[in-house]
RNA sequence: GGAUCUUUAGCUCAGUUGGCUAGAGCGCACGAUUCACAUUCGUGAGGUCACUGGUUCGAAUCCAGUAAGAUCCACCA
């Protein structure tokens, strides 16, 4: 292959990453187990302990969608790592996933139903999931060929689908662990659910948005006679459709104009119930009228007051949304037909006392945003007290480290105000519940629920009764929180190498639902933490920094972006200026940076390549340095590699980036190989930028490998190569280097400032006494490509650049210099002020005895120096 | 109501335990050009580091407060 006179990503990235597919490079090579002679996993640590991995899973994307940016953001972050440390030699296992995405998927299925002119309600629990299984199975695979085209570097073979049967078996065993740990409980309470999509959320799920409301006033007339001045209780409250489920009228206990009160009973307006007036701090008597009705069935607080107060429950909305259990008038009404027929015929009887408008704030269900009922149901509880107790000790104790910091004791704070987790949930597409209840009251002494793994039956016989398989399924949370365990195949019996994973990078926003309950599970299942540490990522946020959203249209698709610039530049753009946990706007011209850093460096590899081509060396595998930039180079890339080194390690993606970036630009293409073009060291040149090409490989896998596989040299895959070593060099030399890059600097921008008018580039340039400079006429010569460069010979003339420690002059006529004047009168002044600076802090005597020593020093010497090439250049202005 | 985060150049962001003249990319201005690259090269302009106090020899950095913005949790009869 030749190189191509620029880089056209589209052209090899999809071959590449085939090739490295084939080649199955991302597989890793320690085994997850040992085996013994006959191929049975055993525990024998010795055998791979030997070896160190690298593991990381991916949180799954849903199966059958499509990834945006976040997962580019994703996958750019953990293929980076993976990459590095597959190039530090880790046995490395980037486990891919498809989440069946439970409520998602089932809600776009539903859709599909709805179009087709059918309802969920036509089928059977079973027939839909089949259904649901078939649709995902057509849908399946975009998401898998958008990673490969982002170039993770994940082992395919392991993709593990969130309804596996080993992620099933797995979940199964935690829940009848759970079970026979006391820790799964079944209880009628009030859970969020969305009447539309007719299942329960847990309080995570829930979105909660402000809205504005109506707050009416309904009088309640005492039941009995009262002799004080009080006849009637007003009550507020923005449900007027639940008064029905009333049970009771709470005021504070506190409350002196009500205390006679407490006890006694009022009629519950448009029925014939009468309720009692209860005391319970619940009832605020700064608010309102300080009474409040008490719907234990439809409110979260009143809830709370009915346990503690024993109140009945009664339930007046149905899983539907229509009314029930209320007078035949209502029944049947929906809640917002019914609100309105109550507020008139409490109108009508002179009940409604009042009205005025309120914000408040409602609870929504996230994907359809109708208003979620407060609804009482049974359903399955975990426990969560010791798990999370557990969790927090583990915390404490340092076994995970998180970045950002901070989210560290937020976690915890999360863990201490924890409820109860409702994972129960009336979707079919999801893993069913494994438990059965009894169909026969009659079997008395047997229990109510057993567990059973045969969820594939609907009814099983045990011990002479029949038991009913529970309808619901699993919250996706309860599974996926198994993920690093049923991802690395983490079993009772074997050491696995994998467990726990070296890092678990997810997005912040999803730290509670998620990673608090991988800990919790990870610690109850295998008693380790799941991760040694928590990368998170914010955000990606428009270019404004506003949310992306469809309904904003400021969704950027990252498959866009790769067509438009090559995935190698969605990768670099999407990274840079990027740090954990932090939301940031997403700038596509980032990403144009990151497109021109990979032509850059495919045309330093043509350079390279053109200069190997017409060297008559061999090939050879040690080099050596032969002048001053050379051992400069050697220098800056030690520098580099050492500095990505630090920055993975806290996974400073952003500052790696940068720092590669201008190592390949600023420092190998602009001073290495302009240097190169007149000393020809074909090994060191080809050594030094497989260095580049290896340290760059994370971020930028697929014009590495192009090139890699371009270069006539370098054999196998970049993929899996190994870290370069540092470079040896002559550090007095490197510094030498340093100094003509500062004269070639210093002369360029003089030559600048002298302007146009001047036709710069034709001045010579002359040197007094400065072997460095007639040491090396040639390569400043070509550096700064002025015609010539002289000895002075005589008096200075010209004009003398501002170095303190070279004697050196542009050989310009005494008119440019005279030009010059006022910018030279103007350095003097700034480099005067640069010096008072100094001065005056040397002044204090306090900085003098207590800053560090180095520092003084280094004052010091800066005012030795500047001192000097102010006398210098004075001296130049007296001349002109 | 509780908590966390952010505020640095026109824009998007770096700036690690306080320490040289506060940096990068893009944008802007001026200049260059056969001979790796216009997805290029050279030079430059542009910042009261949100504000007010404090600690310190020294503060963009630490502390307290104020303002603006964002996010999360809880709750609002």
């Amino acid at each position: 292959m030749t190189f191509a006179k620029s880089y056209e990503p589209g052209d090899y990235e999809s071959d590449i990453y085939a090739a490295w597919e084939a080649a199955g490079i991302f597989e890793p090579t320690v085994p997850t187990v040992p085996t013994d002679d006959d191929g049975n996993g055993i525990d024998d640590r010795e055998k791979i302990t030997n070896s160190s991995t690298f593991s990381i899973v991916m949180p799954p994307p849903n199966a059958n969608g499509n990834l945006h940016i976040g997962h580019g953001l994703t996958i750019a972050l953990e293929d980076s790592l993976t990459r590095y440390y597959r190039l530090r030699g880790e046995s490395t296992w980037y486990i891919p996933g498809a989440d069946h995405a439970g409520f998602e998927t089932w809600v776009v299925y539903e859709k599909e139903l709805e179009k087709q002119g059918h309802t969920r309600f036509e089928y059977s629990r079973d027939d839909l999931y089949a259904r649901v299984w078939d649709f995902v199975a057509k849908q399946r695979g975009n998401m898998e060929l958008q990673l490969r085209a982002l170039g993770a570097s994940c082992a395919w073979d392991d993709l593990t689908f969130t309804l596996d049967e080993n992620v099933i078996d797995r979940v199964y065993t935690t829940f009848e662990k759970m079970w026979n740990d006391g820790l799964i409980y079944r209880d009628e309470k009030l859970v969020n659910y969305c009447p539309k999509h007719r299942t329960a959320f847990a309080d995570i799920e829930v979105e909660h948005k402000d809205e504005k409301g109506t707050l009416w006033d309904i009088e309640y007339k005492l039941a009995e006679d009262s002799d004080g001045p009080v006849h009637s209780l007003i009550v507020s409250t923005t449900r007027p459709e639940t008064l029905f489920g009333d049970t009771a009228v709470a005021v504070n206990p506190e409350d002196k104009r009500y205390k006679s009160l407490i006890g006694k009973h009022v009629k519950l307006p448009l029925t014939d119930r009468t309720i009692p007036i209860i005391a319970d701090e619940h009832a605020d008597p700064e608010y309102g009228t300080g009474a409040v009705k008490i719907t234990p069935a439809h409110d979260f607080d009143d809830f709370e007051v009915g346990e503690r107060h024993q109140l009945e429950r009664i339930k007046v909305i149905s899983e539907n949304g229509t009314m029930i259990n209320v007078p035949n008038e209502y029944e049947g009404l929906t809640t917002t037909e019914c609100r309105k027929k109550v507020l008139k015929d409490l109108k009508e009887a002179g009940l409604l006392r009042g009205e005025k408008k309120i914000e408040h704030s409602v609870g929504h269900c996230y994907k359809c945003g109708t208003v979620l009922e407060p609804m009482l149901k049974e359903q399955w509880f975990v426990d969560v007290a010791k798990l999370a107790k557990t969790a927090i000790v583990h915390l404490e104790n340092d076994e995970i480290r998180f970045f950002p910091a901070n989210k560290k004791s937020i976690l915890i704070n999360y863990y201490k105000g924890l409820k109860d987790w409702n994972i129960s949930r009336q979707i079919p597409w999801g893993i069913a519940i494994p438990m059965f209840r009894k169909a026969d009251d009659s079997a008395t002494d047997e229990p109510d629920w057993i567990f059973d793994r045969r969820t594939n039956l609907r009814e099983i016989e045990k011990a002479g009764v029949t038991y009913v398989r529970d309808e619901d399924t699993f919250d996706t949370w309860f599974s996926s929180s198994h993920w690093p365990i049923v991802c690395t195949d983490w079993t009772e019996e074997n050491y696995n190498p994998y467990y726990p994973l070296n890092v678990m990078e997810t997005g912040a926003d999803i730290l509670f639902a998620w990673v608090a309950r991988m800990i919790m599970m990870g610690l109850y299942v295998t008693g380790e933490v799941p991760f040694k540490e928590v990368y998170l990522h914010g955000l990606v946020l428009d270019e404004h920094g506003k949310k992306m959203s469809k309904s904003k249209g400021n969704v950027i698709n990252p498959m866009d972006l790769v067509t438009k610039y090559g995935s190698d530049a969605f990768r670099l753009g999407i990274l840079r200026g990027r740090s954990a946990g932090m939301n940031q706007a997403f700038s596509e011209n980032s990403v144009i940076a990151g497109r021109n850093l990979c032509n850059k460096l495919w045309n330093i590899s043509r350079l390279v390549q053109s200069i190997v081509d017409k060297s008559e060396d061999s090939i050879s595998d040690s080099y050596t340095t032969e002048n001053m930039g050379e051992d400069w180079i050697c220098r800056e890339i030690n520098d580099c590699l050492e500095q990505v080194a630090a920055d993975m390690e806290n996974y400073r993606f952003a500052e790696a980036v940068e720092t590669i970036y201008s190592t390949i630009w600023d420092k190998y293409a602009d001073w290495f190989l302009e240097s190169q073009k007149l000393f020809r060291n074909t090994s060191l040149l080809k050594h030094t930028l497989e260095a580049l090409l290896i340290a760059l490989h994370p971020f930028a896998p697929f014009v590495t490998e192009v090139i890699w596989q371009n270069l006539s040299w370098a054999d196998g895959f970049i993929a899996t190569k190994k870290w370069p070593k540092s470079f040896e060099f002559d550090p007095i030399s490197a510094e030498n280097f340093e100094n003509i890059r500062i004269i070639v600097s210093e002369a360029r921008s003089t030559l600048a400032a002298l302007g146009s008018a001047n036709n710069a580039k034709k001045y010579d340039l002359l040197y007094d006494n400065d072997s460095l400079v007639e040491d090396n006429l040639l390569l400043i010569k070509a550096l700064l490509k002025v015609p010539a460069i002289n000895p002075l010979n005589g008096a200075p003339r010209g004009l003398r650049l501002a170095l303190a420690n070279h004697e050196v002059y542009l050989d310009v006529p005494e008119k440019a210099v005279n030009d010059y004047r006022d910018a030279l009168t103007e350095k003097i002044l700034s480099v005067g002020r640069e010096l008072d600076a100094l001065n005056l802090r040397m002044s204090n005597p306090n900085y003098v005895e207590k800053a560090p020593e180095h520092l003084v020093k280094e004052t010091k010497d800066a005012i030795t120096e500047k001192t000097a090439l102010i006398a210098r250049l004075k001296q130049q202005l007296e001349l002109i």
